[in-house]
DNA sequence: CAACCGCTTTGAAACCTTTCACTAACCGGG
DNA sequence: CCCGGTTAGTGAAAGGTTTCAAAGCGGTTG
């Protein structure tokens, strides 16, 4: 770090002025001299109350700068007018994608979404739901830690409605969204066998993620498909799905005899694929040619990539709109009943498979698949 | 699209339980037999109840699953504890970043903190803004679609700390925190020159942002300094700082003849960088050797592309703590001062400037400047 | 003239927690 | 046995909004 003093510039203004108290439906039936009742009739039904009055209340309202208070409000209506978004890790793109579907929904039912960060921690999510239960939110959509947590169930029961997003689990008892892992990994490996590759790494990690093991589970299911035995498939464990791990992966399948060498990747997701084709041309392992790469999550940064990336692609809006839509019919719905939603997942074919430069009218066009 | 129709998987289960009303300090008190004040002593003097009395009240808590109400303690608190952070862009790395530093110094003084998007909206920001101050959060951080908003001014007036992030602006009466965008653009440039470059393209836009603005008057402050005239600045301008927009800013430059042709390019920031780095290959533009690239905040991906990208760094998770620090030193010190703090940002040195490949102990060490 | 109508406005209760002045009980010392 | 002092626990008030039953009002109908 070279020079990150902050550096004061201006000695500035003489502070804020003397906050007197903020003023409520009080004051402004006192300055519009009608009751107290009246204007709240003016903030939630208008419809009852007579041009002439409204608008001497709404002057008033003006004049005082009034703010309604939302606590206030809440403590009134038992609940508030929230809903929130705990995502897993907020300096994915794959997250903050899923949470604009989300917002979408929610804005059309005039709800505020609140976007927290549990960054893969434990303890953090825990403060992040025991703050948003005490807010009374409208419930909560979450892409947890660890799906089986009972915290979550425990929620539940206690009528916050819950919805997992990007993941399902047997001991959660509500609704949840999530893609077709399996399908996912299938569809990957067989692009890679279809493009002629009989010896491919997988490369990710940890084991205890679900999404690893489906996607593992999916690429095996393609070879055999394929008629070719699993030993086809060689492992490169990472302990984290991030770029560094994609790079020392490179390494490892760099210092591999030449025979034994996997002609292919198939990574779990975009980060760990974009660091292991960074290292990969580092280290002079040309891409399609000595080893194609297949990403998954279709990230923007994916297609932007130098070798723009072949991608296992997620609705990830439809993800996000998709869980909002059950959580408000869990809401409002008495007659709700708990949905596991699945979604296919799509390969997006591009030049780290099909070759350099990708050329969009003329690339090969796989059934059911997509290319950019 | 191919099949993105959902999928419900299982029919499911029964619905919620029958909500019944959920238990509140008065049922705890009644539940072990004591007064409603010893219960709320229990949660928040609880030295001053006797061991045998709190445990009684912590038991009774525990089977009725008691969940405090946030909203009647804000209400008699008259404030809550919370604060909000309204990004740009939830999806630029850069903003995340910051985001991450604001929770660090939240979480030690004991605060949530709420993520709004804006999505450089100005009513969906505006929309923000009033439920936050109705939710009368702690204080507002912002970085806001327009700094010289109005009601930037009106809520700080009416008693919400209001700081702003990465901006400052003089018709904006409080707190700020950003960073030294000429020196940024004048060290991104002067890099280019001590590499012998000449002919330097300026790739950004619009230039209603400040920070292009600014990043460019450092850019020709630069080419002053080396005694070269303005025009070797060559504008290749941009609707807005994404990945596409700096696609298209490669093909304009490859347009041009031979002779004209800048051989580097400054990029107001990575996005738009990565766009132009990837086009310029597919494009067969050696990335550093016929058009050196520097790009603009450093992101993840910057160091992640094939070529690692040179780019401006600014100290991002600084800049968020910093600003929490002054909001709260705000909402907390009545005799707090408004302060602009700005920071100094710097060079970091990659192969998209320095040749391929970075070496890391070998690399040109610039005074002032890292090398990676 | 009374009963009734629809429309507007009112006043008080309720939501749940926290705070604070107060009492009750207990201690040891005088 | 009373006193001053400490500690534990109490009960009522307050905080701002919403809701709802009821009242006021001007006019129409039987």
């Amino acid at each position: 770090m070279a020079d990150e003093e902050p550096t004061p510039v201006a000695p500035a203004a003489p502070a804020r002025p003397a906050a007197r108290r903020a003023p409520g439906v009080k004051d402004v039936a006192a300055a519009a001299e009608v009751s107290l009742g009246t204007v709240s009739n003016v903030l939630n039904r208008p419809q009852l109350v007579s041009p002439r009055t409204r608008q001497k209340v709404e002057q008033a309202m003006a004049d005082l700068g009034f703010v309604r208070n939302e606590s206030a409000r809440q403590l009134r209506a038992g609940h508030s007018r929230s809903l929130a978004y705990v995502m897993l890790d907020a300096a994915n793109p794959f997250f903050t994608d899923v949470a604009t579907g989300i917002e979408e929904v929610a804005a059309a039912a005039d709800l505020v979404v609140f976007l927290c960060n549990s960054g893969e921690e434990a303890d953090r999510e825990a403060r992040h739901l025991d703050h948003l239960q005490q807010h009374r939110v409208h419930g909560i959509l979450i892409t947890p830690v660890n799906a089986a947590d009972e915290r979550l169930s425990r929620l539940q029961e206690q009528g916050t409605p819950v919805v997992l997003v990007d993941r399902t689990d047997g001991a959660f008892h509500g609704c949840s969204v999530f893609v077709d892992d399996v399908l996912g990994g299938e569809l990957a490996v067989a692009h890679l066998i279809e493009h002629g590759h009989e010896r491919i790494a997988f490369v990710g990690g940890p084991g205890t993620l679900s999404q690893v093991r489906q996607r593992r589970a999916g690429a095996l299911r393609a070879l055999e498909n394929a008629g070719l035995p699993p030993d086809r498939l060689i492992e490169l464990s990472t302990s984290a799905l991030t770029v560094a791990e994609g790079r020392g992966a490179a390494e490892r399948l760099a210092g591999l005899p030449a025979q034994r060498r996997p002609t292919a990747a198939f990574c779990t997701n975009d980060l760990v694929a974009l660091g292991l084709l960074q290292m990969c041309v580092r280290l002079g392992i040309a891409v399609p040619n000595d080893c194609a790469i297949v990403g998954y999550d279709d990230i923007d940064f994916a297609a932007a990539a130098t070798v723009p990336l072949t991608s296992v692609r997620q609705p990830r809006r439809l993800l996000g709109s998709t869980a909002a839509e059950l959580l408000l019919d869990e809401a409002n719905n008495p007659r709700h009943q708990h949905q596991q939603v699945q979604f296919t997942p799509e390969l997006v074919a591009r030049a780290s498979t099909l070759g350099h430069p990708a050329q969009p009218h003329t690339s090969t066009k796989i059934p059911g698949v997509l290319a950019i």
